[in-house]
DNA sequence: CTGTATCCCCCTGGATACTG
DNA sequence: CAGTATCCAGGGGGATACAG
């Protein structure tokens, strides 16, 4: 996880092309999918352990524990305990930061929803010609 | 690669939290940590192979080859073979649909290089808050 | 120059079982 | 309910060598 946290102070807006640069992290946020579809959902509203489970099918207690951690470590999302609660109740909700990521993940996540024909019909027209090509 | 090609036509606009949707697929577009960097290149203007590897520091051939074809393959990216060039000489571009993507995937950059302190701090804070709460 | 092919390690992530 | 612990298969991805 720690990958490249030591000797890096120096960054430069508008280049993320940079081998060393520690924004690549930042990137890999993206790239643990479940991320952008648990943010998606405290996006809507906080969230208890159970119900976000439930609102994001598929996902393992596993997977949805470890994402939430390392969002909250990253300072994205805040994770309220009700002690007062027995069973015990854990509350997450996006922190201010957080908040500002939503938008730009919300735009990827509509857009794969939007393009999905598109790509599709652009795999199966690549395997189609890959086919075609080969015979 | 075909994970879930089969069977799912079915598809409601605003609702990406289905496990079965192939939408998911699409959001692995994102997953592997180069499409970012890639396509934020291509944004910029097209590129031959090498002068890409050179553009995205800490790639290798072999990923900037598979992420090529993927994103080939998706219908994101042009692939252009200048057969009278001798050596061979390949150039990419966004495609169309490639251009719609790039400013969400610009966004999700920016924002990397943007809040990369704030972050950084983060996980600072929770890294030392972890260390003395176990003391 | 632009790839393809191998080897191989490690980490992701799924399944399952167990605690407070 | 909200986790933690463990096992384990599969794939991502690096290094290297080779080919057209």
């Amino acid at each position: 996880m720690e990958t490249t946290d030591a000797a890096l102070d120096d960054h430069d807006h508008g280049d993320a092309y940079c081998a060393t640069c520690p924004c690549r992290d930042t990137l890999d946020l993206v790239g643990s999918k479940w991320t952008v579809l648990v943010i998606g959902r405290l996006q809507e509203h906080p969230h208890r352990f159970g119900e976000l489970r439930r609102a994001v099918p598929g996902i393992t207690q596993k997977m949805l524990t470890q994402t939430l951690r390392r969002l909250e470590r990253d300072g994205l999302v805040h994770r309220h305990v009700l002690v007062e609660h027995r069973p015990p109740s854990v509350e997450y909700s996006l922190t201010e930061l957080g908040e500002t990521i939503s938008a730009p993940l919300e735009a990827i996540r509509i857009w794969s929803e939007d393009h999905l024909p598109h790509v599709r019909a652009a795999r199966a027209d690549f395997d189609e010609r890959a086919d075609t090509t080969s015979s």
